[in-house]
DNA sequence: CTGAAAGCGCTAACAG
DNA sequence: CTGTTAGCGCTTTCAG
């Protein structure tokens, strides 16, 4: 491998021209420069990053911790930051973590290691002193978690106020029985993404003047297409009435119009149902799904320029940011 | 930060016993080894792997080539990848190249910068020519894409003799006017998914005693739910008569049964779809989608061992394996 | 079985 | 504007 005093020796400089022509760090003569670049098309010259990691302490690289990939909400969340980052010069290394809190601590272990220069974290199960433990470590924001802890950056999002709206809306186009489909909320954990989600629903059904009904809950074990579709075939096959389904995800609200299939009832007519997410599959599927719509762009650059932020300075306070969303009508409520 | 001098000054022993016990690479007298660990743990020691990269070469980290996370088999493969590869000891980064060439070489130039021990690249429009070169500068497997190229190690996929039996299965359900839903075969390119898949279908066709109709092409430009659903909405417009689909990929299947939909035609009843890949959503699906399922664990696995022998012996010569596929049949195609 | 010395390729800091 | 020196933290090599 061609390295960079090799460069220097067949363009007749030292290294650190090299280095600073290559860099842009310091200004170079003209005609130096010139060969300089010359030299590296020649040789073939391609740096050694580790070498430079070494030395300065920095990677270029920016973890991503995201439960598992290959639900469409994390993989679409991937592909936008691995893009987003790359503007910003940044590569992406994804971990995935299982949606377990260890993992999420064991992705910040690793990060530790001087591998990333910061941490995006989309969590599931973290709390306030994880997190604190975690922000300690290497530059980290959260992503989609809303916590009450000051010193971590944070993108949150509009967990209850999402899932109030489409209970809203649901009520609006006349459903008066509507079952909230969702895992059980964690014991113990207060600020989750199911626990916030759940208190919007029950936020919805206090504005429109329903009462809640305990029978209504799709029974669930996890977040997870499978177990929707067969939540609601339960609930069908014991012949618990609903007119609507608030699902926690949109990955939840496809599997639920799943089960309703299976159980010959049509969407809308019989059941609206409502997702949160917007995922790409959710404008194609059939019926079309109706969701609330964090924008998801913003979210990714806002985290992004959080984390660039404190890259450059760990001892800014932390910071929360709220992502806007919308209420997207499609089919399925209509 | 705590280095491994400081370490073995704590359990005083010299830096390389603490290397040898962290790396068991010689064997430590059994006591010193215990003092060693105990050092680690109260110095809250983590190697800096760039120093260690620098010295040996090796990073322990895969790079994972897609042209798009976002698309769901990219995001479980993406999935799959990081999951097994974490098994064998090493990392996963994911590169997304955008589904041109140039992107695809780009990659591998990045790998060029001693960032990756090994490549995965899923293919989409690589040549034999971009192959061999990229097949010099790293242990490379290619994953998904067949080439009639000796030296480069790949996973092939099915691709023809799947469509093939998906024609075969839509002829075998009465269906007499099958279309293909695909973006067209790039010209030029010879052993191109598409190019393959679609040489599948007439196969298929032919097997089926059915002759091929060009009206019967879905006209589409991206392989993406939109382009499908929009593409099957003009043929239904044009009058076009059929009462079966093979679509390129699931992606196209679901976008296809969107459009059937819109259209005002049942599926399985007036028309019959048919996919490829078996994506997670196709199960869950409003009719379930009937595909064809390559075995993916094993193309993961595959692709592993390929990389991971490549990796050892550059020199050998390069391999084909070919995965294995099903048919699932569900109720787009009953 | 353990230790000392050298050096991987780069850049910060200082010198000219 | 350019060069020299030192050293990032680890492992390879050689010596004991």
């Amino acid at each position: 491998m061609v390295k960079m005093s090799d460069v220097a020796r067949l363009a007749g400089v030292s290294t650190m021209t090299v280095s600073n022509v290559l860099n842009g760090r310091r200004s170079v003569n003209t005609e130096i420069r010139r060969r300089v670049l010359e030299a590296v098309k020649e040789s073939g010259y391609v740096m050694n990053r580790s070498a430079r990691t070494l030395r300065t302490g920095t990677t270029g690289v920016i973890g991503l911790a995201v439960p598992a990939l290959h639900h469409a909400y994390f993989a679409e969340l991937g592909g936008r930051v691995v893009a987003q980052a790359a503007q910003l010069g940044y590569r992406v290394t994804v971990e995935q973590t299982g949606a377990h809190v260890q993992g999420e601590i064991d992705a910040v272990a690793l990060a530790r290691t001087l591998e990333y220069d910061g941490l995006i974290l989309s969590a599931i199960g973290i709390g306030p002193e994880e997190a604190r433990f975690l922000n300690q470590s290497i530059p980290l924001v959260l992503l989609g978690e809303k916590l009450f802890e000051e010193t971590v950056d944070h993108i949150a999002m509009p967990n209850s106020k999402g899932t109030r709206a489409a209970t809203v809306h649901l009520a609006s186009q006349g459903c008066k029985r509507i079952a909230w489909a969702s895992s059980p909320a964690p014991v113990g954990e207060t600020h989750n993404v199911v626990v916030d989600r759940l208190l919007g629903y029950r936020q919805g059904l206090a504005d429109a003047g329903l009462s809640e009904d305990p029978g209504l809950r799709v029974p669930m074990d996890h977040l997870t297409m499978r177990d929707a579709a067969e939540g609601i075939r339960q609930m069908g096959k014991n012949g618990v009435e609903f007119d609507g389904v608030v699902a926690v995800t949109d990955a939840v609200a496809l599997g639920i119009m799943r089960g309703l299939a299976d159980l010959g009832l049509r969407v809308p007519q019989d059941v609206r149902v409502i997702g949160y997410d917007d995922i790409e599959q959710s404008e194609f599927s059939t019926p079309s799904l109706s969701t609330i719509a964090p924008d998801h762009e913003w979210m990714v650059s806002a985290a992004l320029t959080l984390l660039t932020e404190r890259i450059k300075d760990r001892s800014a306070p932390g910071r929360e940011l709220v992502a806007p969303f919308r209420l997207i009508t499609r089919e399925s409520t209509s």
